[in-house]
DNA sequence: TTTTTCTACTAACGATTGTTTGTGTTTTAT
DNA sequence: ATAAAACACAAACAATCGTTAGTAGAAAAA
């Protein structure tokens, strides 16, 4: 083979074509046999190295998670203006996604699919980051940084839509790369589209 | 019967329903006498009001756009600076999702379960949808009203990601109100969260 | 060389999928 | 009263679903 992902194990293999079949399909209408074919192999086949169909579900979005966690976690070190962590967080965020977009849009679509008690287990881990960027926002309300009126759940679950839909928009080949878009994100999230706004 | 659906055509009401078992449970994971058993009835029985799944995916996909569609011509008619047009579509778009948050959110998250031709025709009024803000977003570059550092195509697609989540997350029974909503999200989006951006 | 690990196969399972056919009852229109 | 439309049913269909069992050749480790 000279694929790219030649010299991954068969397992990761497995779930990286998994990925892109979720992707493109979503969970519930990609087959095992829809991703036997995309190896070139029987569906039987599969289960010499995965578990079962969902195991691959699960692996995709806990490990994103993971990833958004210990992202998210070195900006909060940090000691600098809340406005300067906000901006640092949203970067994070969609370096984080860039890494693997095509992991992100199954993490984002498709966590719903997980059965209990992973589901549950998953949709804390969610809450805890979301509440942790609200944390954020509240300290930059507080210091006069962020208007007040805005409504503080608005605010952050806007900031998490214009994050997560875009691995469904963005081409890694595009003119911009995702430091910019990180950067542009954050600038147009933080300081608006207006022109007339001071700078960040 | 004592719902208030219970004056709607069956076959609106089998839609309704359908609504909130594609929303909850994604297209294709919700089977046809899951839905059967939400209306009390064998699921066989559902074929005397619709076709078949994909009708009831079709009608709730193209009434949506048709929605939205009338909004945006109302916006475009107007006389005013792209800056305060570009508010007025975001209003007019929250308006139109708050009307049917479930139906706002399959038209969102399960179109791509549309077979052709159907997929052909919803994605090119979605296109044309987009395109039509995104000449919006270029007068007010042209004029001065908007920054020129930002990427059009992520200006557009991160307006309509804010957007377009809204019906997952908002609660009709909080304390803000649809019309509420439009106004600070247009205002989060084109004058940014910081305190310091002139007023709108 | 022997043993283990990896990878893939064929065949089949029980369950569930969307849908059709044919029939019957109840409500509405004439 | 009669015809027609609306609504629901049981039974069944072919297709597809995720998955298991058992087998076997090839590669790697011992």
């Amino acid at each position: 083979m000279s694929d790219a992902i030649a010299n991954l194990s068969r397992k990761e293999q497995v779930i990286r074509k998994a990925a892109e079949l979720f992707k493109d399909k979503g969970y519930a209408a990609a087959s095992m046999r829809d991703l036997a074919q995309l190896l070139g192999i029987e569906a039987a086949s599969l289960y010499s190295h995965i578990k079962s169909k969902e195991e691959i579900l699960r692996s995709l979005c806990f490990d994103m998670a993971a990833e958004f966690r210990k992202s998210l976690e070195e900006v909060e070190k940090q000691n600098v203006p809340a406005s300067e962590k906000l901006r640092n967080g949203i970067i994070g965020h969609i370096q984080v996604m860039a890494k693997d977009l095509t992991a992100s849009a199954v993490f984002m679509n498709e966590h719903r699919h997980l059965s209990e008690p992973y589901l549950r287990d998953f949709l804390l881990l969610r809450i805890n980051y979301i509440n942790r960027f609200k944390t954020i926002f509240e300290e930059g309300v507080r210091t006069g940084e962020f208007k007040t009126t805005i409504d503080k759940k608005l605010a952050v679950m806007t900031l998490f839509s214009s994050l997560n839909w875009m691995p469904m928009w963005y081409d890694p080949d595009s003119s911009i790369d995702p430091t910019a878009l990180g950067d542009q994100l954050a600038d147009m999230l933080v300081n608006g589209l207006k022109a007339t706004s001071t700078a960040g």
